[in-house]
DNA sequence: CATGAACATGAGCAAATGCTCGCAGATGAT
DNA sequence: ATCATCTGCGAGCATTTGCTCATGTTCATG
């Protein structure tokens, strides 16, 4: 277990290469989601993406960077979705917000239930200097203003709290194929109740 | 990675070995902490010890068994301090009493932060007839019957749901090491707030 | 075509890890 | 003291896994 850098080793120019690039953070999810996190080694995601695993190593110094990459791609979607409910939601009282930021969490996470949860997982395992690491900032930068909207100082850890709040109640229904109107009251409902406690809400 | 038991294999009779048991088993939890899911393996567990990996295998059939024997070590723990608290509460107002809960769960998981929440990651992963998982239900069993008071049905994942919350703003509030008396109010507050929601607090 | 660059291959090496087995010492009953 | 049993040892085998490298194939360009 060698030290590794987490970025691509070479950027793929032809198109033939980048289907295989693509192949292969499929294939790691695809892996991820069906072995679990024991269960994944490089050679596992290069049988599964067709590919030698040579080629892997083209373009992935190694597994960590698969990690990495799908991390980094999850975390870019999520980031893009809130900011969007974000400004769609601008000036709307502060549960109406949060309850277009637990829609979306929840049909992005129940896109693909498994993998979101064990990503979660694996993120606290990334070294610093990640990508990945670099995008949950830019997601509490989202929330917090959401958050603090109206009254001044905000504890740092609050807009970090809800969010490892909502994710656990989603990630557990959805794991009982159960998303059904009532989820998103709960976790609204739950959201509420903490903010309220730390003063966010009134 | 051969399939193996969990149970252990032999059940020491003389005190020495009961002494290499506990050592054993205290190795693993240190081992897990520092090393983390990755680093544990049965070689580290057994010289953390001060003892022979042959040793280990006497008592242990594998890593898994080291793994299952913590968790359930664990959730005994919680279940003693569950069942007293919802004794020492019985006929008090339902938020008192999941105050007590709260309480108690934080001063678990706070003897060893980090241990607690590895084993949350990892008890997901063990086999289900492991005796571990025999003990969730029983814990269940005593937050069900508190929450449904008054209330006749209760959604049968509430109970759960409550549990895997608390446990996320536990963890990450012992992770930054900052456990005042507003950690308590905000998870009391959270609950609360998903107990409403679901129906099961007026 | 011809040529070089980009891309792909997969056998196989080195290290890590799970686990066994033959042997030796400790313990306790007699 | 004797013996059967319990306990402990640790070298080392088998397997897995991360990763490299020599070699082959495809592509863009003149």
């Amino acid at each position: 277990m060698i030290e590794a850098a987490l970025k691509a080793r070479k950027n793929p120019g032809q198109p033939r290469s980048r289907a295989t690039v693509e192949a292969i953070v499929e294939a790691a999810a695809r892996v991820l989601e069906t072995a679990g996190p024991a269960g994944f080694n490089t050679n596992a995601v290069a049988r599964r993406a067709g590919v030698s695993v040579g080629s892997l190593y083209q373009y992935f110094p190694g597994k960590q960077a698969l990690i990495a990459e799908l991390s980094r791609r999850n975390a870019d979607a999520a980031l893009r979705g809130l900011a969007e409910a974000a400004e769609r939601t601008a000036g709307r009282p502060l549960v109406e917000r949060l309850r277009a930021f637990v829609r979306f969490a929840i049909t992005q996470q129940g896109a693909r239930p498994r993998l979101s949860r064990i990503l979660d997982q694996l993120e606290a395992d990334l070294p610093l200097d990640s990508d990945a690491r670099g995008t949950a900032p830019a997601i509490l930068a989202v929330l917090t203003p959401v958050l603090a909207s109206g009254r001044g100082d905000l504890d740092p850890a609050v807009a970090g709290d809800c969010l490892a709040l909502a994710r656990a109640l989603i990630d557990r229904a959805l794991d009982r194929e159960q998303h059904d109107g009532a989820l998103e009251d709960r976790v609204v409902g739950a959201l509420a109740g903490y903010l309220r406690a730390a003063g966010v809400l009134v």
